[in-house]
DNA sequence: AGCACGCCGACT
DNA sequence: GTCGGCGTGCTC
């Protein structure tokens, strides 16, 4: 019953592995019927049978060992040229197999284009095969298309290797027009313009073209149409457009940047870090070779994409913007210029990541500290985990860390910090009376009135009605949205919670709700506390809607804005000068500075330090830098209110240190703790819908973990999730901390097996634990 | 991811 | 007696 073999005497090919886009791992094919004995084409598109229809796979590597006893052949190689990067293909095995994630996933989360292929399938019978017992509609001795016959028919006849088929790419087209000399009924006098109009263009585009050229309305050529005097014909259509590069070129200077595999470039303004980037890719262009710029969000890709598509390219080649908001159609022409070299320079998302350049000579990853780069879901792929392997793999290509601080994991590479940009700082010392410091930020609404002002201090109170007088712009950053961090009893102190999640309800006033930011329940105010059936509540711990009101109070006639995840107000007055107060959270920055702005205030920095995760002092650090840095070319007064005013984070900043001088000392403080850089941390989590089983569960993943040789230090916890219920479901967390990757391989080994529970790994995890 | 198989509660 | 819940397993 098997395949009859493309020849009896070749040793049977090696089997290839491909990458479907499904969370599932590589799956073995055989290479495709009659193809010539040759190694894996790593990179390139294959389709395979799956499931009784054709889905186009990414070859990945090519099978070790025995061929498994029933493979099946791959049906036909889409590419020429590699579809997907080598070095990525590469990057993201070695990720697969270390991080126990399917290498589908990261396929699926990382190519963005290319996954349904238009082809024109034809099939027919093999030269000696009898169909007939496959039944009646059977495709014969001569080429018919694939659509006539049924999907699954198709398949069993192509299992039995009966089946010859051929593929052959379908341009892109649209409808357009074309005269025809005769018609069913007599035209009108218009009708008859517009018949000439067609007659002589030869064919038009679309009906709405048509009728503008003719001067008619479109009413007029549909009659055409209908009466037989004009017929509708496929044209090829004409490449989508693709974002134009920019005008401007920055930076001619000499390129005095590091030569090394991979180094660093921080601090300063964006601007300036382009324009020493950018001799740097102009040589590169020049000699023909591909560069690659990555950027974790649209204000940073927008930014780079302003500055450096505009360098000289070579001719015959342009600048390529590769992100999601791309439609499918651009993003498969872009695409097929990367692989077809014509695109010496691709700025793009995380997306971009696996462009096919043939011949890449550099990778910038930008602002590589960002929280951005790691995915929420999906793979929870972790993309500067990701570059630093495809620069490590067999190519070679060189990797450039650009930004405005470097993450700690940086500093271990050669580069530069230019100087930081000028700051003009405050600071609001909200921990100075004595007897409130120990009440934490949490408790700070009691600060009454006259002491320092609360939310908003004296202090950022009169530069904000200094503002207001003189016409000039503020931007004001609170630490959540919505009008209050929770809600609290007046009487018996009951915070209503989430029923899924284990989590204080988020207060928002605008809607009269509560709302859950972990999983998105909602409720309606309830009239009175449910614990003690009093109607009064207080709210705690101030968003972006209670520091707008108290801007309104505040400043009688002054325009104020709220921009967060709920509600973005319209910021074009804003954006062209008019005076104006904006509120917002972290998301802010990613838009533009208003242009004549001249105050930032941090209503509560320390929110950013109060979560439970080592990164906080770094990632509170970050945001300071970015805040000082926002506007190209000001340097507004930036009002910081905070518990904690000597946190090295934000006094270096003041005494004027550069961007790669907090990271040191954080380098410096983890080693004692065995935090990355210094050791690999990785976070396991075991999760279940009861909680007796999870915990036991988790304790088991433990107790595996020592069994298979782990140390003390290296195995921490288990210990439930501090949120003890997200979901529905329980979850139990455990840290590894190895010393380096092989290590970690080895112990994650002794939990490649079933557990009662669900337990998930990450080896690059952000904000938790 | 889909989709099938399979084993226990409330219903035409 | 079935419809249907989602737990587990498989896809080459």
């Amino acid at each position: 019953m098997s395949a009859a073999p493309p020849s009896r005497h070749l040793p049977p090919a090696r089997p290839w592995q491909v990458a479907l886009p499904l969370p599932i791992g590589a799956i073995e094919f055989l290479p495709p019927h009659g193809l010539p004995s040759q190694a894996a084409p790593v990179g390139f598109r294959v389709l395979v049978p799956w499931r009784g229809e054709l889905t186009v796979s990414v070859v990945v590597g090519e099978a070790p060992g025995k061929p498994n006893a029933r493979l099946r052949e791959a049906v036909h190689v889409l590419d020429e040229i590699p579809w997907v990067h080598p070095a990525f293909v590469e990057a993201a095995w070695g990720l697969s197999k270390l991080a126990r994630t399917p290498i589908g996933l990261l396929f699926s989360d990382l190519l963005g284009v290319g996954w349904e292929a238009r082809l024109d399938h034809q099939v027919r019978a093999v030269a000696e095969a009898d169909l007939s017992a496959f039944g009646l509609k059977v495709p014969g001795h001569e080429w018919s298309g694939a659509d006539h016959h049924a999907t699954p028919l198709l398949d069993a006849i192509r299992e039995q290797g009966l089946l010859d088929e051929r593929f052959a790419p379908v341009p892109r087209t649209v409808t357009g027009y074309r005269a025809l000399d005769t018609g069913l009924t007599a035209l009108t006098r218009r009708q008859q313009d517009a018949w000439t109009t067609l007659r002589a263009a030869g064919s038009l585009g679309s009906q709405v073209d048509w009728a503008a050229r003719a001067g008619v309305s479109p009413s007029v050529v549909a009659q055409v149409l209908a009466r037989g005097w004009a017929t509708s014909i496929q044209l090829p259509a004409a490449p989508p457009t693709l974002p134009e590069p920019s005008a401007r070129v920055c930076g001619s200077a000499p390129d005095t940047l590091p030569e090394a595999e991979v180094w660093r470039l921080h601090g300063g303004r964006s601007a300036e870090r382009h324009a020493r980037l950018a001799p740097r890719i102009a040589r590169l262009l020049r000699l023909g070779r591909g560069v690659l710029v990555i950027a974790p969000d649209g204000a940073t890709l927008r930014n780079a994409w302003e500055d450096l598509s505009g360098l000289a390219q070579p001719s015959g080649t342009r600048a390529v913007c590769f992100s999601g908001g791309l439609n499918p159609v651009q993003r498969a022409h872009a695409w097929e210029l990367i692989a077809g070299g014509q695109a010496g320079l691709t700025i793009g998302s995380a997306l971009a990541l696996c462009a096919p350049h043939p011949d890449l000579g550099l990778i910038v990853l930008l602002e590589e500290a960002s929280d951005a780069y790691k995915l929420l879901s999906g793979s929870r792929a972790f993309l500067p985990e990701l570059v630093t392997r495809m620069a490590a793999a067999g190519s070679c290509i060189p990797l450039a860390l650009v930004g405005c601080v470097p993450a700690a994991e940086s500093l271990l590479y050669r580069g530069e910090v230019l100087p930081p940009p000028k700051a003009r700082l405050h600071v609001v010392d909200y921990s100075s009376p004595p007897e409130q410091a120990e009440l934490g930020p949490l408790s700070s609404p009691h600060l009454r009135p006259g002491d320092l002002g609360y939310p908003l201090s004296h202090d950022l109170a009169r530069v904000l009605r200094q503002v207001q007088e003189r016409g000039r712009q503020a931007a004001l950053l609170a630490p959540r949205r919505g009008y209050s961090a929770l809600l609290r009893c007046k009487s018996c102190q009951h915070t209503p919670g989430c029923p899924n999640c284990d989590v204080a309800l988020r207060f928002h006033q605008e809607r009269r709700a509560l709302h859950c930011h972990q999983c998105g329940y909602e409720v309606t105010i309830p009239d009175r506390c449910d614990r003690c059936g009093d109607p009064m509540w207080q709210a705690r711990g101030p968003g972006t809607e209670w520091i707008v009101q108290e801007v309104r109070r505040l400043l009688p006639g002054m325009p104020v804005y709220r921009h967060d995840g709920d509600h973005q107000d319209d910021l074009s007055a804003l954006q062209s000068g008019e005076s104006a107060v904006v509120v917002g959270t972290q998301g802010l920055l990613s838009l533009d500075a208003p242009p004549n702005l001249a105050l930032i205030g941090l209503t509560l920095a320390d929110t950013w330090l109060n979560i439970s995760d080592f990164r906080a002092g770094e990632r509170y650090h970050r945001l300071l830098r970015q805040l000082v840095a926002w506007h190209p070319s000001r340097a507004p007064l930036t009002v910081v209110q905070t518990f904690q005013p000597t946190h090295p984070a934000l006094t270096c900043l003041k005494s004027g240190q550069d961007a790669g001088f907090y990271p040191a000392i954080e380098v410096r403080a983890r080693q004692e703790l065995g935090y990355p850089p210094h050791r690999l941390l990785t976070y396991i989590e075991v999760a279940a819908r009861d909680r007796a089983r999870a915990a036991s569960s988790a304790q088991q993943v433990a107790d595996t973990l020592h069994g298979a040789g782990a140390a003390p230090g290296e195995v921490l916890g288990p210990a439930p999730s501090p949120l003890a219920r997200v979901r529905g479901v329980y979850p139990y967390q455990l840290l590894l901390r190895t010393r380096n990757e092989e290590r970690l391989n080895e112990l994650l080994g002794s939990l490649d097996r079933r557990f009662a529970a669900r337990v998930r790994v990450d080896i690059s995890p952000r904000g938790m634990g």
